[in-house]
DNA sequence: GACCTGCTGCGGGGTG
């Protein structure tokens, strides 16, 4: 034990001594000192399981355990399931050092919260749409009873960096600055995070305003060891009836029944649907080995009773489980021990397989990540991405920046997030009844955390809400709600900024199995595979958006729709690497570690003799029958640049997996049409965006006017600098 | 090829 151990009170140091600790973690003792210091940001890093909540909890309680005068510390955490982990964590020892908790979120009994709301004391354990409401609805309760903050924790920091939720979080902390009063005298901000990529961007975006120092903790010696292999598959073309061979689907699903029956395991596969599909395939598997079922699946569209039944059954560990699951099991609910991790399908980044890797190994086991890639047999006519093994390629390429280079997506800064500055402005108004615009300029952009927008934009977009009733200006000058608007914020709808679709309930004997997008369609009489099981459709309902079913044999998975996610550049470029090198092993200690069976080596040979073949080294345009293919080899924004630019410039271009087809073109011509590109410089962003006619994304986006709508899906989709740079590297030099 | 997250106050009906 430390010095810093020593400093602790004599109740915690019981409830330590308690729990038959022998010593504390390493990174308890790395953030000790900061967190117990007080004075500054502290960013907590440091794998799954490792000790990071009490790294932070045990010097903070320490620091606020007598407190009487308001809370002392409030943790922000981006999912309600994890408010119920860590209040069942902290609940025995702030029961010992006579300190109250409360979890608090829109599941969280009245009653309790009513409590809490009479004492003002201890830790509030809060969502960030819980704060908003709060803000908006308790303004003069928040003053009381927070005034006296030691600490804002914010857990699974990760979650919120750059997008919607994280810039709705930080300015809610800022306005809770204001409200308290500690503008000058802020409580610090201490952000717990597994995997962090840019640690420069996430201090910056943990602070803005950089008004106190960020002190960063991060275990060193991080000695769990992975394994990994990659397995390949090759799906059958079938040319007849007759042809009996099984497809790369069933033989995944074999293997994986081979190797997870009798232990627990995660299995990631990329969609809702996939994950249905392979939950009751595994299931049929077991029935015909006559064998209780072990597989169970877990995505955002399943009903929480379920979800919930397949997290308690894995944090038992009694039973065999093996869980389908998308990335609703990234984040760090409490699921006990895993075999092995997974992946089936190419992974879309390398910080989404970095979190799903942690789910498995412990200090005393190795984590085991396997990834299944499925390639479809070459016939005469197969596709440039499956000549080019493209899935299995982006597989190989994002595990080698996972191992060798240590290195993770950074957040897209350019972004301008103008829905949930909208949100805000609403949220402002609604909270103080009235404001000045040049206030909510200062507040949110010059030193809030939406500082990519200039003042003329922030000026039109309040001219936008006005028109749209959602504000209006007082004589005075100053802004208030409009007739929009009030319904808006009144309404408990309001306080998520991020946008969720309408959907059906499906339901099975009076009881709900899950959501459905509206626009599936299903047909009574339809059998469709849902939570694992089969089912009929009984009845389709549209005006109570009820879909009943009962249960049945056959029937595959629904659709249930979503945008595809974009893939960063770097990953892209590594995978021209791999395939120039013709080498896709892992640099380790001096040695090259091969991490490919042999049917994932042999497509990967078979990708690298097209790769040549091509002469791909050097042409980035090749070409196939009558079309033209081009090999950005960079991320989605540079893709869709130039697939806009084709577009525009009159071809039928699309892209696919990083590569765009023109139809009916020479590669002559389309490296000409690039050069006049450049030539007579490239539209903006913003010029890009206004050719295309859906633009609307977020929540508020239908309320921010074309103008500014074109400015943010063109931030978000389109990246012409980097377009320009590419076209003049490749065929102007 | 296609991810995820969250929210109030009140009224009606059931249970202790």
């Amino acid at each position: 034990m430390n010095n810093e151990y020593e400093k602790l009170d004599i109740r915690i140091k019981k409830w330590i001594y308690q729990q038959g600790w022998l010593d504390l973690r390493e990174i308890q003792k790395l953030a000790m000192p900061s967190v117990m210091d007080g004075k500054s940001d502290v960013l907590i890093s440091s794998s799954t399981a490792s000790g990071k909540t009490e790294a932070f909890f045990l010097p903070a309680i320490n620091n606020t355990i007598d407190q009487n005068d308001g809370f002392g510390i409030l943790y922000i955490s981006p999912l309600k399931a994890l408010i119920n982990d860590q209040y069942r964590r902290l609940e025995p020892l702030c029961h010992d050092v006579n300190m109250q908790v409360t979890a608090w979120h829109g599941d969280s009994l009245v009653s309790k919260k009513e409590q809490a709301k009479k004492t003002n004391t201890g830790i509030l354990l809060i969502t960030p749409e819980s704060l908003e409401s709060l803000l908006i609805r308790r303004s003069e309760w928040v003053k009381r009873a927070f005034s006296n903050l030691k600490y804002i924790a914010i857990d699974e920091y990760h979650s919120f960096i750059g997008n919607e939720r994280g810039y709705q979080l930080l300015s809610l902390l800022n306005r809770l600055d204001h409200v308290t009063n500690r503008i000058n005298n802020p409580a610090p901000r201490v952000a717990l995070s597994a995997t962090l990529g840019d640690i420069e961007m996430a201090t910056f975006l943990l602070r803005p305003n950089k008004k106190i120092p960020c002190t960063i903790v991060r275990n060193t010696n991080n000695s769990s060891i992975l394994k990994i292999q990659t397995k390949g598959y090759v799906d059958p073309v079938k040319s007849s009836m007759h042809d009996v061979r099984a497809s790369a689907e069933d033989q995944i699903c074999q293997d994986l029944y081979k190797i997870c029956k009798g232990t627990s395991n995660l299995i990631f596969a990329n969609s809702r649907q996939k994950t249905e599909l392979f939950a009751a395939q595994l299931r049929d598997l077991c029935e015909l080995n006559n064998s209780h079922n072990e597989f169970f699946p877990h995505h955002g569209s399943l009903s929480k009773i379920h979800r919930e039944e397949l997290e308690a059954r894995l944090q038992k560990e009694t039973l065999p489980t093996t869980a389908t699951c998308t990335m609703t099991l990234e984040l760090g609910i409490d699921i006990g021990k895993v075999a092995s991790v997974f992946q089936v399908s190419a992974p879309t980044s390398v910080s989404s397989l970095r979190q799903r890797v942690g789910r498995s190994g412990r200090r005393d086991s190795p984590s085991i990540l396997r990834v299944y890639i499925s390639e479809k047999e070459l016939v005469e006519n197969s596709n440039i991405v499956d000549l080019l093994r493209l899935e299995l390629i982006q597989s190989l390429a994002i595990i080698r920046l996972l191992v060798e280079n240590k290195w993770f997506e950074p957040s897209d800064e350019k972004q301008l997030h103008l829905s949930t500055l909208l949100h805000q402005v609403l949220a402002i108004i609604g909270q103080y009844g009235s404001i000045r615009a040049e206030q909510l300029y200062f507040f949110l952009c010059k030193d809030g955390p939406f500082q990519n927008i200039s003042s003329s934009q922030f000026r039109l977009l309040l001219q936008n809400m006005g028109k749209e009733e959602l504000i209006t200006q007082l004589d005075s000058g100053e802004l208030t709600l409009g007739v929009k608007g009030e319904k808006f914020v009144e309404h408990y709808t309001f306080y998520a900024v991020f946008n969720t679709p309408e959907e059906y309930r499906v339901v099975a004997e009076g009881k709900p199995l899950g959501t459905l997008p509206l626009d599936s369609v299903l047909m009574p009489g339809q059998n469709i595979a849902f939570c694992g099981k089969r089912w009929v459709v009984t009845d389709v309902s549209p005006a109570s958006k009820t879909i009943m079913v009962k249960r049945s044999k056959g029937g595959n998975p629904p659709k249930f729709g979503g945008s595809p996610m974009p893939v960063h550049s770097r990953i892209r470029q590594e995978m021209f690497n791999i395939l120039s090198n013709g080498d896709y092993r892992v640099l380790m200690g001096g040695k090259k570690i091969d991490f490919a069976e042999k049917t994932a080596s042999e497509l990967f040979t078979e990708a690298v003799v097209f790769f040549n073949e091509h002469n791909m080294l050097e042409n980035t345009i090749i070409t196939q029958g009558k079309n033209s293919y081009v090999f950005p080899w960079m991320g989605d924004k540079v893709v869709n640049t130039l697939t806009a630019l084709l577009i525009q410039g009159g071809y039928s271009a699309g892209s696919y997996y990083g590569v765009i087809e023109i139809q009916d073109t020479e590669p002559q011509e389309i490296s000409q049409f690039f050069i006049n590109c450049v030539t007579k410089k490239l539209p903006t962003e913003h010029d890009l965006a206004k050719a295309v006619p859906e633009k609307q994304i977020e929540k508020f986006d239908a309320f921010i006017g074309e103008d500014l709508l074109c400015d943010e899906y063109g931030k978000k989709k389109f990246d012409c600098i980097e377009t320009e740079e590419w076209i003049k590297k490749n065929f102007m030099q």
